[in-house]
RNA sequence: GGCCCGUUCGUCUAACGGUCAGGAUAUGAGAAUUUCAACCUCAUGAUACGGGUUCGAUUCCCGUACGGGUCACCA
């Protein structure tokens, strides 16, 4: 075993000249001699990355900031080697959410608890079953691939993590991967550990999500739905294509696609939310009876696009001399199974007629069999 | 505990010693709408505390408090 003689006769301060901290002072005679070579003669690690980094002309040593003490032994072995040192630059580490604490594995069941976590953790318990992968302990919010695996974007990782601890003005916020290599420096590097921002992230991603193509859309949903065995019927791309673009900013993350299954079910398949199907079908007096002669009125139209739709309704409206929202509300229940979702009239034409037809019979139906509101 | 570091809206951050302390996000309200979201408008909201230095401190110095990192023949 080999230990470092840390010079102790004067009373000189190691004295390191961090790029994002300034002068940071040591003082040797607080300092053990350090271990740099182990009794089987295998170097460790202070010791390696020294020789290593300085034959390799390494000339900025940027890291995060628990290695800052590290850096006294170092510099000092730097010097003994007759090496010039590398500039240091100690950036801060990432914190858990809301907190200066490390972001660490280990307390990944704090996590679970904590509000700011909450909805990734959510996330992950709605999406991952319907993929397949149930969490068994091996992907969470605290890992890159969480974020990959549940439908974020790179782009938007990259940004939230550029902005933790670093800007690059007093406006900018959303920036791409070339705009922040030309604009990085250490000096606008803050000192202080940031807290990781799930909302945050969040809104980067929907900034980013507005930039990703059609088709990159496309294919990475297909992906999704057809690890969520969604896509059994082969979904064509044109009519993907509609869905998703009606989904519009909806879709935030890749996954969401997975939040809009009347698009990718059997008529008898769809389910109800119960609470809408109360609200819309069940309470108000006529609308069980308004769905019954708007589906007839449908079977004798010849509507196909949006704007068809959009006029069949509007037509039949008028000729019952109600109001749109007596009767919308109730349709896209009885054809979506839910109280909100995509435009009402994009959701007909991307189901078509005869399927909008047989929901509304089948949400009838089971107004029926429910019975009474409670 | 020793050593080291940090502290501006809830969060991420901006501000040659002179700004109504700026932006983003979140939250609230409003507008719009067939729903939800997005968009738009407005609002709430911060210099940890105490001393200096200075004509003038978010900014410089000291102290206190609080928070954090690190203390291996790991990397």
């Amino acid at each position: 075993m080999i230990r470092f003689l840390v010079p102790r006769e004067t009373d000189e301060k190691i004295v390191i000249d961090d790029a994002v901290r300034g002068r940071v002072e040591f003082d040797p005679s607080q300092m053990p001699d350090p271990v740099i070579m182990r009794g089987d003669e295998t170097p460790l690690y202070n010791f390696a990355c020294v020789i290593d980094d300085a034959e390799m002309q390494i000339s900025h040593v940027i890291r995060a900031e628990e290695h800052l003490s590290n850096t006294p032994i170092q510099a000092m072995l730097y010097d003994a080697f007759g090496y010039d040192r590398p500039v240091f630059a100690h950036i801060p580490y990432v914190a858990a959410p809301g907190t200066k604490e490390k972001l660490s594995k280990r307390k990944l069941e704090k996590y679970r608890k904590s509000p700011q976590f909450k909805k990734l953790f959510e996330a992950a318990d709605f999406i991952f079953p319907l993929l397949g992968l149930e969490n068994k302990g091996g992907l969470d919010p605290v890992m890159v691939e969480y974020y990959e695996k549940i439908g974020y974007l790179p782009e938007a990782v990259l940004n939230a993590l550029s902005r933790l601890g670093w800007s690059l003005d007093d406006q900018t916020e959303n920036m791409s991967l070339d705009t922040i290599v030309e604009n990085f420096s250490l000096k606008r590097v803050v000192k202080s550990p940031a807290g990781f921002d799930p909302d945050k992230l969040l809104s980067f991603q929907a900034h980013w999500m507005g930039e990703v193509p059609l088709e990159q859309k496309r294919k990475t949903c297909l992906a999704y739905l057809e690890q969520a065995g969604l896509s059994d019927s082969k979904i064509e791309n044109e009519q993907l294509d509609l869905i998703i673009n009606a989904i519009g900013d909806r879709l935030v993350l890749f996954s969401d696609i997975l939040k809009f299954q009347e698009f990718f079910v059997e008529d008898d398949k769809l389910e109800y939310e119960q609470k809408a199907f109360k609200k819309r079908i069940l309470k108000p007096e006529n609308a069980v009876e308004l769905l019954g002669k708007l589906a007839e009125y449908l079977q004798n139209s010849s509507a196909q696009t949006p704007e068809g739709f959009d006029l069949v309704v509007h037509d039949f409206v008028e000729k019952q001399e109600i109001q749109i929202g007596q009767i919308i509300h109730a349709l896209r229940v009885a054809v979506t199974g839910k109280a909100a979702g995509v435009g009402m009239f994009d959701a007909m034409a991307i189901l078509g007629k005869e399927s909008c037809i047989a929901r509304i019979h089948r949400a009838i139906q089971q107004s029926k069999q429910t019975g009474t509101v409670n």
